[in-house]
DNA sequence: GTTGAAAATTAACATTC
DNA sequence: GAATGTTAATTTTCAAC
């Protein structure tokens, strides 16, 4: 395969994305009116990021606690084996679940942290049961109850300048 | 004030959540075709939700490796005094961080949990100087480099049924 | 980048539960 | 009275030039 698929933002398809991450459903026109190019443009842009995977996915963010889901919780954690096969089963029934809003695989004193939201300490007892205690890879774990969420978005720090120019 | 402000969210808006929490480009029109309802009704749940704060926000997800941020790193921090005023400073430091996507404030063994993203490990380096050397308050801070994001989303487990039905 | 057609959003109105 | 569906006007998206 050719080596051409390559990044190659530059500091337009960036500014498009710092407004996008803020806002996607600014339009193309106002964007463009913003960064100085034409509504076309932007739209262009837009749908190469997304179709280059720059840009995975388009998202309503809801407020846990309205939907009844009051509860986040931070788990770390730590197992026995890595061997692979065991590894992967841990990540799929981690991932699967649909409690489990985040799941990250770490190096460091855990091998896990998820980030979960629940309706009760009851749902989260039940979960611990599920993905912990039924899981004899797992060593043990420790719960991190989320008092407030001080800042919960995904979206990432953009450079000032693109960050390679490719060709 | 009167005491009506609530949620009252029915099975037709926890659909429509359903399916923006997936993809919230998709239009009103297919939305409702979906749940059996108009566009126009369509239209007026999803304002509705927006202003009532149940949307909290619509966003583009950018893969931090495609813009320069290739690092993901979450960290535990703990701080020596419980103070209020230096709790809240610590809080609003970490929050005003342009590195750090997420800020958790938590119970147990560690008092606040970060997700952060960088270019380098020099700019994690950077990053501890600025946030945890600089602040007297920290006492000490754990680094768990991320390998693989397993699951990255914020998308939210949403009821069968409606959590509440009001009147 | 501009133009023009198709589609979506949005407001207004009549209607039903 | 609150919420729905229909209609119509406005705006946006999106492809062609």
């Amino acid at each position: 395969m050719p080596e051409s698929e390559q990044d190659g933002l530059d500091s337009f398809d960036l500014a498009i994305l710092d407004i996008l991450q803020r806002d996607n459903t600014t339009a193309h026109r106002i964007i463009g009116e913003r960064i100085g190019l034409s509504a076309a443009a932007v739209h262009r842009r837009v749908r190469r990021m997304h179709e280059n995977g720059v840009i995975t996915g388009n998202f309503a963010v809801v407020d846990p606690g309205r939907v009844g889901q009051p509860i986040t919780i931070v788990v770390e954690v730590e197992i026995e084996s890595e061997r692979l096969d065991l590894l992967d089963a841990a990540r799929r029934s981690f991932a699967a679940d649909r409690s489990v809003q985040q799941c990250y695989y770490v190096t460091g004193e855990a091998d896990f942290v998820l980030i979960v939201t629940v309706a009760s300490m009851a749902d989260y007892e039940a979960l611990t049961r599920r993905l912990f205690f039924e899981n004899h890879n797992v060593r043990r774990f420790r719960t991190l109850v989320v008092m407030d969420r001080i800042k919960a978005g995904l979206a990432v720090q953009l450079p000032e300048r693109p960050p390679r120019r490719i060709r």
